[in-house]
DNA sequence: CTCCAGGAGATAT
DNA sequence: ATATCTCCTGGA
């Protein structure tokens, strides 16, 4: 077999995009994609990963600005542009920012400020879909290791891997095959909701045709989409920077920092909107997440 | 060995 | 509404 390592040669990505490599690794390895590897080369680190049909490697030049590089033959434009909306560089981030009660709020000035340029990741939602149906009671080198398996065996082969499978291509696979894939009992899940997507022409158009709440129950119809995982695939697939997954460490988060009262959850939600708002809750959760694992003090 | 992790769903109160 | 139990798997 002949292995053509064809790779382009490395580029900036956008002059004014720069990040600290532990931000850039927590948005690639922190759970809301789970397509990255971290690369240990020559005492260079860097992130080799994929974003659709594109294969990718990611660092940080001297001067911090992200830089990239692309396997096979695309053009050069075409991942620029893919890798813009991926990190949403067009976005008003400081303007997100400002929403959010960073000057009252001494804790979530401290998140905000370890991980400068932290942001929300835009990512295809029928991926994240079968991301986050992968993801209860996993971590996240379990979640990788599923969602290989089943781009492995449902997936279209590239040149270079296997592509996330489409769902009609899963709603025709048997449950047990799903579940060879180390995803338990949440092949069911899988295959229930392959089941609806396949039936309702449009399923994911329409939400993103929908608001927030319309489109948060219609995905709540599927099996194995409950609040959290909901949230998820709104936060990270939907762009509704609204949306508060309330994992483990949120929960923890909330009741040790601000003492809400995390067993009820109508008041936990309450005080995120009242304490958050609307604009920019799930960039403040991505904040005091990516913070709480950090420093583990919880 | 036991425990439980970045949950959802069913059941019982 | 709220609490408790079970559901696969793998790592501590």
């Amino acid at each position: 077999m002949e292995t053509m390592d064809h790779w382009s040669v490395w580029q900036i990505l956008d002059p004014k995009f720069k990040l600290e490599e532990k931000v850039l690794h927590e948005l690639l390895c922190g759970g809301q994609t789970f397509l990255w590897d971290p690369i240990l080369d020559s005492e260079q680190l860097s992130w080799k990963g994929s974003i659709r049909e594109f294969w990718i490697e990611l660092k940080l030049a001297q001067d911090s600005c992200v830089v990239f590089r692309h396997h096979g033959s695309h053009a050069s434009a075409n991942v620029v542009q893919e890798l813009r909306a991926f990190f949403r560089l067009d976005d008003a981030w400081e303007r997100l920012i400002n929403t959010l009660p960073i000057e009252q709020d001494d804790y979530l000035k401290r998140c905000a400020e370890r991980f400068p340029g932290l942001r929300i990741l835009n990512q295809p939602i029928e991926e994240v879909l079968l991301t986050f149906l992968c993801s209860s009671n996993k971590r996240i080198p379990q979640i990788k290791q599923m969602l290989q398996l089943l781009r492995a065996k449902f997936g279209k082969k590239t040149s270079f891997g296997y592509r996330y499978p489409s769902w009609d291509r899963l709603s025709k696979a048997k449950v047990e095959d799903i579940a060879e894939c180390k995803t338990g009992y949440r092949a069911r899940y899988i295959h229930g909701s392959a089941q609806v997507i396949s039936t309702q022409a449009g399923f994911f158009e329409d939400l993103n045709d929908s608001c927030f709440e319309e489109a948060k129950a219609q995905l709540m119809q599927l099996p194995g989409v409950g609040d959290k995982v909901a949230e998820c695939i709104l936060l990270y697939g939907g762009g509704f920077y609204e949306a508060f997954p309330l994992d483990t460490w949120i929960l923890k988060a909330l009741h040790h920092r601000y003492g809400v009262d995390t067993k009820n959850i109508k008041k936990t939600k309450g005080f995120i909107e009242r304490h958050f708002g609307l604009k920019a809750a799930g960039l403040a959760q991505q904040y005091i997440f990516a913070y709480e694992r950090d420093v583990k003090e919880l």
